[in-house]
DNA sequence: TTGAAAGCGTTACCAC
DNA sequence: GTGGTAACGCTTTCAA
């Protein structure tokens, strides 16, 4: 039984114009009361409900939020990507918006893009990853196509919107804290330095540095996808030196989890004879709560940057006149269990 | 400029019906090789591309396969999913398919499937994460949507399609391989068992021992969610118990990770005081590779399952009358440095 | 090989 | 408050 029943049939079974009907069904209010329960009883009845694409062609909506994924941004971006994803589906379901996602070659995303503006597919788009050199946003510009940055685009901040948290500050207030404790050989293990968030956090590193007069040592700086083998195999190349740094800061949960080991490995105790401050996204299967978190972190939720992502976008959907809108998010800095003053004597 | 064109307007430029150029770009042979050649020309330079949701609405298919993800399933999967997710994508958008995904609320499960039907939103959808009693698929034959499991429906293998690993198999040959190295006391830190692949894995690890006459402790066996803590907190909990396991199987790589963490703060190392084989879904930021991968592991690609996946439905789809098909993967046992001989005298 | 016209299932405009 | 009818932009049947 189920499948089936349209607004022609319906209205039929009704005695009503499929007019009526369809404005019943949405709400509108010149359809009296009794006509609209009756509509709707009957609809419940026969399970009706609209065929999607009729009316998408219709209204010349989508009703569709598009997310271009290249290749590469996925590699590196996976576990934060999907928890942003989640966190914007949420939003999209409650406003009856579908999210479609394309997975593409590198080499195919502008066209993603214009077939998406093209083809309709999509009434908006969500830019992840923004690169320091980025140029997505012209081209989407150009096919007037409505969409909200993940991050910020240098240079372009008040021509676009978008929800960013603060890259520069959360790294600067970390450094502040480690060399609160007495460090001062700070290692920095930072995402890959061409994308916008990276790139911010290194400066605000180097800033905190350089506020005390400290010029940051480019041996204990290094840059790239942030694995868990990343974190480990520095950690230890840079623990095994001459001159071995006595705390980290580190962008990644999962590459600080590849520090500790190492750390754990040289026979060192984190939070004592190193200490370490992570970024946390706050992602699910990776917690670092509890009373007293195991990493001293700058957190900040991606899912909640993911959900008030849609929020601005769908805004900017039905509001097509509305100026740029953009969210600066704060991490927070919590102390957890990897952080402590740093040992008395060089080792 | 870019924006625009319709069918109409591009056959007008071409003084032809809206028939003949329709059937010029979909590839039909009865048109003449020059009018294909003029049309396909000035498609190009007018950047016609159809507006799928006409196309949709003429062809009545909606080009699009359905993921619907309740968030219990997204909490726990996380990172999982996400992998399957980009390799199902990739095999869409080569076959021109649009990937649709629900993040929904439990409750609203059910709902968001009979939407999919209902309202055509999708051609078919994959069932994600099968439990011990899966009803999903009850569901989608009443609705008579297309669906592909990723993993087994218990007692419905023959009548879904499905692509599996062989999980019980795996750990049958994961803990024959720590039962030759003379460990006899394994602890198994499992996924949650109300799924059916973790319920699989716990079959496997039981049978290995039972056929060498051992019978498993219950002391030494968890099961829950799969993150670093879990791996940790239980690994430690029996590491210092009276009679603690000499090796440990493990459901995931971010526990695993976990369980190392714990060996280290115990004093002891891993691979030489205590072995550790764990299952690796191959995600592209815990890579478990090189010469000689830091854990012994099952691995199994989870991004190819969801190539294959992909494959299969689509192939249901334009093929409706076909029977049921389904994959099963061998998952590879893979040698690495986090095993060795039991310790000779009990610690 | 090409074209006219009838759908596909809605919404939305204009009368009544 | 309700209904007739024309879009929406494409595919597809039937003729020519």
């Amino acid at each position: 039984m189920s499948n089936g029943v349209n607004l022609k049939e319906l209205s039929q079974r009704l005695n009503l114009s499929q007019t009526t009907v369809s404005r019943a069904l949405n709400g509108y209010p010149e359809v009296s009361e009794e006509t609209r329960k009756r509509v709707t009883e009957m609809a419940d009845k026969l399970g009706y409900a609209p065929n999607s694409q009729a009316r998408r062609l219709a209204t010349g909506r989508a009703m569709a939020i598009g997310h271009v994924i290249p290749r590469s941004i996925h590699e590196m971006m996976n576990p934060i990507f999907l928890e942003f994803i989640a966190g914007a589906g949420e939003t999209y379901s409650r406003h009856g918006y579908d999210m479609i996602i394309s997975v593409v070659d590198d080499a195919k995303e502008e066209d993603a893009y214009r077939q998406i503006a093209s083809r309709k597919k999509a009434d908006g788009v969500i830019i992840h990853g923004p690169a320091n050199d980025e140029r997505r946003h012209r081209l989407l510009k150009e096919l007037n196509l409505p969409f909200v940055v993940h991050g910020r685009i240098p240079g372009a901040e008040e021509e676009t919107s978008w929800i960013d948290m603060n890259n520069r500050r959360a790294f600067e207030r970390a450094t502040n804290l480690l060399l609160d404790l007495g460090h001062t050989r700070i290692a920095l293990l930072n995402g890959l330095e061409h994308m916008d968030f990276a790139n911010r956090r290194r400066r605000g590193f180097e800033e905190a540095l350089a506020a005390r007069g400290l010029t940051p040592d480019p041996a204990l700086m290094r840059s790239a996808d942030m694995t868990e083998p990343y974190g480990c195999d520095n950690a230890m190349e840079m623990l095994k030196s001459d001159n071995p740094p006595t705390a980290f800061l580190i962008s990644s949960m999962i590459s600080a989890i590849g520090v500790a080991r190492a750390v754990g490995q040289c026979g060192l105790k984190t939070g004592r004879d190193v200490s370490i401050i992570t970024h946390d996204d706050a992602l699910s299967f990776l917690p670092n709560s509890g009373e007293v978190p195991i990493f001293t972190c700058t957190r900040s939720s991606v899912r909640y940057a993911g959900e008030k992502a849609a929020e601005l976008l769908l805004n900017m959907i039905s509001n097509p006149a509305s100026k740029p809108a953009s969210l600066h998010l704060d991490a927070e800095l919590i102390i957890g269990q990897s952080t402590g003053p740093a040992p008395a004597a060089p080792k």
